[in-house]
DNA sequence: CTGTCAAGCGACCCGAGGTCATTTATCGGG
DNA sequence: CCCGATAAATGACCTCGGGTCGCTTGACAG
């Protein structure tokens, strides 16, 4: 057999085949990404996962950054939902604190779409049609406010629209404490050598959950 | 005259004038970045603003990452000096909304370095040896240190260390909103055409003051 | 004035994203 | 069953930018 990954596809004439193709090229570069980094994904090895010839991939994703950016959308949208079932079935009370930490564990893991994130911007957005970059934001906003609209449910001292502020706060948190958290192979190296260093690492999740606990109990206090 | 920034000197052998020529490639550096982007920088260009050859930018700088760090933290140390100052010369009474209101404002026109710290961990720090990356460490702890005293020393509510790591928050803040407010242009297009995905646009030092205000209440409310 | 040394130079190399003329699998119609 | 049309797939090739290196040349010592 020749596979790799799936069933091996000769041509894909119909658009269900092309959508196959797409998610086994989406695939073959997550795996190449779990494990690695954004530049060090190469196109061209990203094809060799998939079965197929590097000129192929540009049949599917007009540039490395619309891949990835697809790659982002795929499991952004999955953490949403799974978030919003958490929120939704959880029973009990509901704190500012248990949000907080729902909200980090629920991140717990996911390091492909954290660092993915912590791109969108610098990367992602650059080398990406208008079409594609609309679409995304659309997405997300509708993604957002659903989500902001359940946090705000949760707690009753939230006004309305702070939710959806508050998701922002956690996107620019996640960005930032993931970008101090995961470091470099040099940076690990350093830290490695130089213990006094110490008071400059950072745990994720105990340091994402540890903010979100404080800005909910500031909105709270207010 | 040749020169095009500075007096042109004509080889630098004394350390002094080796110094000279570093400043020299930091400014034409920075000038070229203030008006674009990190990728749009090309070595070429910068050797040529500063009316050198690119081969000599390497003698100075063994990689793109390397300037661009140097350039960071020349930056960010001056930040961390006008913060000091502010909060050390400020009178009357520092409630933790001054402070937040402070910090964002100190880092208000300094696009250029909230831009670089933004890029910090994703990318300055890919390409450079362990030396520069210590070097830079420790003097940052440093910073953070003295900073972080500071702030608790103007805000009796504060624990010990809770200063240090309030900062900690500040660049992890800095970082992620940036991303979000700083917007290439393909985005900025987008948001022009789509008005109502206004909700997911985002001010920097408005955010950034609300946030840190939260943190700063979240502290003191506990 | 001259020899030495290293700052400066720029033609060159390399690797990765992206292109396109050509090949060829698939399918509909005769 | 064959054949011609269509477009998916291919991979040699292009471009561009970071980085290298052997040669050139200016500054200074003696």
């Amino acid at each position: 057999m020749v596979s790799n990954t799936a069933k091996r596809l000769q041509r894909a004439r119909k658009e269900e085949d092309k959508e196959a193709r797409r998610r086994q090229l989406l695939e073959a570069a997550l795996a190449l990404y779990r494990s690695t980094s954004y530049e060090a994904v190469k196109m061209a090895d990203v094809a060799e996962r998939a079965g197929l010839a590097k000129g192929t991939v540009f049949l599917y994703f007009p540039t490395k950054e619309a891949l990835f950016l697809a790659m982002l959308e795929e499991q952004l949208f999955a953490w949403f939902d799974r978030l919003e079932t958490t929120l939704t079935e959880g029973g009990g009370r509901w704190t500012g604190a248990r949000v907080a930490r729902t909200v980090a564990e629920s991140l717990e893991g996911e390091e492909p779409l954290t660092r993915l994130l912590a791109r969108l911007q610098t990367v992602l957005e650059q080398n990406v049609s208008t079409e594609q970059v609309r679409g995304f934001k659309e997405r997300l906003l509708e993604a957002v406010q659903r989500a902001g609209a359940l946090v705000e449910k949760r707690l009753a001292f939230l006004q309305p629209g702070e939710g959806v502020r508050f998701l922002l706060h956690v996107n620019a948190l996640v960005t930032g404490l993931l970008q101090m958290a995961d470091m470099a192979p040099v940076v690990r190296e350093v830290f490695a050598a130089a213990p006094h260093l110490e008071p400059l690492r950072v745990d994720f999740t105990h340091e994402l959950t540890h903010a979100l606990t404080l800005l909910l109990r500031g909105l709270e206090a207010r």
